[in-house]
DNA sequence: TAGATTGTTAATCGATTAACAATC
DNA sequence: TAGATTGTTAATCGATTAACAATC
């Protein structure tokens, strides 16, 4: 598997979503699409879904399409869904809690090593087989568990403070449900944000608008 | 207020950030800021701050720059804070119960009025001040509080099935944070999908590759 | 072989950046 | 007035779409 060199932020924001839809459609049997089919199926252009297959080789046959076994396992490969990541995770309030308990890891190409909080009442329990521990036994526990990925479900001045602590202990990336643009101080990590407001203001703003901003994908 | 016709998606997204920034500047107490400025802050280039800006009208002052407070107040204009959207919550599993307790709904420009659950040892209660009803009265309840916006924290086939109840009782946009994609089957409501999921494999991507996929805001 | 469909190059479209005249 | 900085037009860059020769 040859990845072209730099793969747009475009493409690599899909491919989560290609490997949703050949997942389903490898469950319900079917063997092989076109990229034709798969583009109706997923309101997108065929062009656009052969060139993005194509940022990491020619998985295709002409004449034939694509085998989806084939194309869901090669994507599982770039994606580096066996390779796992260890992941800490940071805050357990009902956020931190929510994704501790519902999110698959294992199937995202990570694995939870420990859940860090300051509530005493929380410290020491687990949840799945997960420990929670006291936050201030942050760099005597990630010496011993060594992740590479944190998750901050934390306010953001406590996330300003927890990545600063973090990243000399090897953190390289950060899943930021906070409000603090770790990027902006810290250009050596990968962040991915989610800004769950942000997105109520989105969807806020195109509901108020009489104009067409359908879909988003 | 002039909104000028069809504004990209690219700018919308920008328009959340733009305002909590803003907003951290006035409450700093600064009067007022240059794009120049503003983008040494943000990690973005004065020109597009200032094409982004003018999407809705001509804020600024030349020689001058942006008044903070004004802009703020235009930029919330624009986003609709003020208007507030009627909004449900379906599903108080734990990701729901995390929205439900720790979403400044208000400052979003939303209203909760309502939380649909099917667990009976949850149906009743209220989580502040917002009551827990029992799914299968979905239609009596809409139809008294008349929402016009849902957030989904339900599975993909529950998700499935309350879009298609909620549209015909007026649900025009849907904050999304199942996998069942909404848009592919109804084309006229608005839709923002939150993919925790899919935004792990993309930063689980990013870590394995050696190449520069920081940052992205 | 004929039909289908890929991989890939070229064309188009849109978004970002640069430049600068207008003007506070 | 002179300096600063906008609003806006033009240039650039990148992403999406279209087209088509290659080929299964």
């Amino acid at each position: 598997m040859t990845i072209k060199h730099n793969v747009s932020d475009s493409v690599i924001r899909r491919l989560p979503r290609y490997y949703r839809f050949l997942g389903e459609l490898l469950d319900s049997g079917v063997e092989r699409i076109s990229s034709k089919e798969l583009s109706l199926r997923m309101g997108l252009t065929a062009s656009q879904i052969r060139q993005d297959l194509n940022c990491f080789g020619g998985f295709g046959q002409q004449g034939y399409g694509y085998n989806i076994a084939e194309l869901h396992s090669e994507i599982e490969g770039i994606l580096g869904i066996n390779n796992k990541i260890n992941v800490v995770l940071i805050g357990a309030g009902n956020l931190g809690l929510a994704i501790a308990s519902y999110m698959n890891f294992k199937q995202r190409g990570f694995k939870l090593v420990g859940i860090f909080e300051k509530d005493p009442q929380k410290v020491g329990k687990k949840i799945r087989d997960v420990q929670i521990y006291d936050i201030c036994d942050l760099e005597k526990i990630c010496d011993k568990l060594s992740p590479t990925a944190a998750v901050l479900c934390v306010p953001k001045d406590v996330a300003k403070s927890v990545v600063s602590d973090l990243i000399p202990l090897g953190i390289k990336g950060f899943l930021n449900f906070s409000h603090y643009d770790i990027s902006l101080e810290h250009s050596d990590v990968y962040v991915e944000n989610v800004h769950i407001s942000d997105s109520f203001m989105t969807l806020g703003f195109k509901l108020r608008q009489p104009d067409n901003h359908k879909e988003d994908l």
